[in-house]
DNA sequence: AATCCTAAGTGAAATTAAACACAAGCTTGC
DNA sequence: GCAAGCTTGTGTTTAATTTCACTTAGGATT
């Protein structure tokens, strides 16, 4: 009988991937975590598609565009299928994380306990504020904004930076996080930012949020 | 001459509006009241979306579902659009706001001033930790998540329920929150909510956001 | 007052994403 | 070892969204 990895054929993607499989492909793996965790080694893309509240033919299409996971007739095997999400979503290797903006929000990510367990791990945390720069919260020093690139040169290059920071100083910031070699960025600012194309920002506004809430209780 | 106002024809949408444009929409007020704020009277579709990094078309189409806000040749007064852009989200009354988890993310919402200023009140706090029921944040007091019922018998009914609690717990949550009748939720949890068609609900979940970034490290 | 200029509004075309139906392949039972 | 049954993987169809080109209309200028 064969292993169960050797049933899994990853492929690259031949076109290139819609960003909504994207973010699918991070809430499947999200899924079949919890699922793991209470014990279940196997599912189906019915299943799957309605823990995820989508259908089962979008949960193969997304998972096809990059190899065959599956058994069929069977499932899936919820170990193997998460090895090879973490693999898709460049999560098998550690995400060095910047924070910028030590306010209310920037705390409670610092606490959130999602992002070390997925491989994201926050190594510096600065802002502008003279009268936070220098205390201590956790095991992390707040720097000051314009130590950034002494930082880098010492800690070494950062994948990824948070920002959540005022509207007002969010575009220095995003260009100061570029200038180091940050090549993502996490904004939290309600504020569109520019940056130069090879550079992935996503960002989350959470006033916006509410106001897509507001305009769909009007509108059934 | 004609009053600006006069010239805004507003219309009821024929079709159903694409989510993407409620989002932009959200989005275009969020500039135009910075702008404002700088002295800005008017803009052009070119500008605004230069400003939400989209294109004019876009722009005008996603406001040409609603009305005919601009004036030819010339642009829209800014104004007159935030005007018409709050009454098409529905924030020309205050929404009701009920926060669910006061760990720190749920705190870092309850202190973040972008709700206030467009309108959602945080009306109540609620938690599952008897550590923190009975005490007080701000001039709200946490309440036992039992005692959901009892508080909107006094309060008056809920717009929104804002759900920052583990992943275990959000479902119960959200149940409890659809019981009293909240028809809007804003979801911090990491797992799709089960919710009845006539609830809407928007999911944040941080740890995917950043898995999508990294992604996106990895394929350029 | 008439003409020119500019930018909004919008039907049509192109693109993109989702839904579907079905063929392919593995397992299990006889 | 073969057939039946189940679920995956995917080519095709359908639907939705964005882009585009062009028409329309207001305002400024002469």
């Amino acid at each position: 009988m064969l292993q169960e990895s050797n049933r899994i054929k990853a492929r690259s993607p031949k076109g290139v991937i819609p960003y909504s499989t994207v973010v699918r492909l991070a809430q499947y793996l999200r899924i079949l975590e919890r699922l793991q965790s209470v014990g279940t080694a196997r599912i189906s893309s019915n299943e799957l598609a309605k823990e995820a509240k989508v259908n089962s033919f979008l949960v193969r299409k997304d998972l096809s565009y990059f190899g065959e996971f599956g058994v069929r007739g069977v499932g899936y095997e919820i170990k193997g299928l998460i090895t090879e999400v973490r693999r898709i979503l460049g999560l098998n290797k550690e995400r060095k994380v910047i924070l910028v903006g030590v306010g209310h929000l920037g705390r409670a990510l610092l606490s959130y306990k999602g992002f070390a367990e997925e491989g994201f791990t926050i190594c510096g945390l600065f802002d502008s504020d003279p009268a936070k720069i220098g205390t201590s919260l956790g095991d992390l020093k707040v720097r000051s904004i314009f130590t950034l690139e002494e930082f880098v040169q010492d800690a070494g290059p950062m994948d990824i930076g948070i920002i959540t920071v005022p509207a007002f100083s969010a575009q220095f910031v995003a260009n100061s996080l570029v200038a180091i070699g940050v090549k993502g960025l996490l904004n939290f600012a309600p504020i569109p930012l520019a940056v130069p194309d090879n550079v992935i920002i996503v960002s989350v506004d959470l006033t916006t949020n509410l106001e897509i809430i507001s305009y769909y209780l009007l509108n059934q």
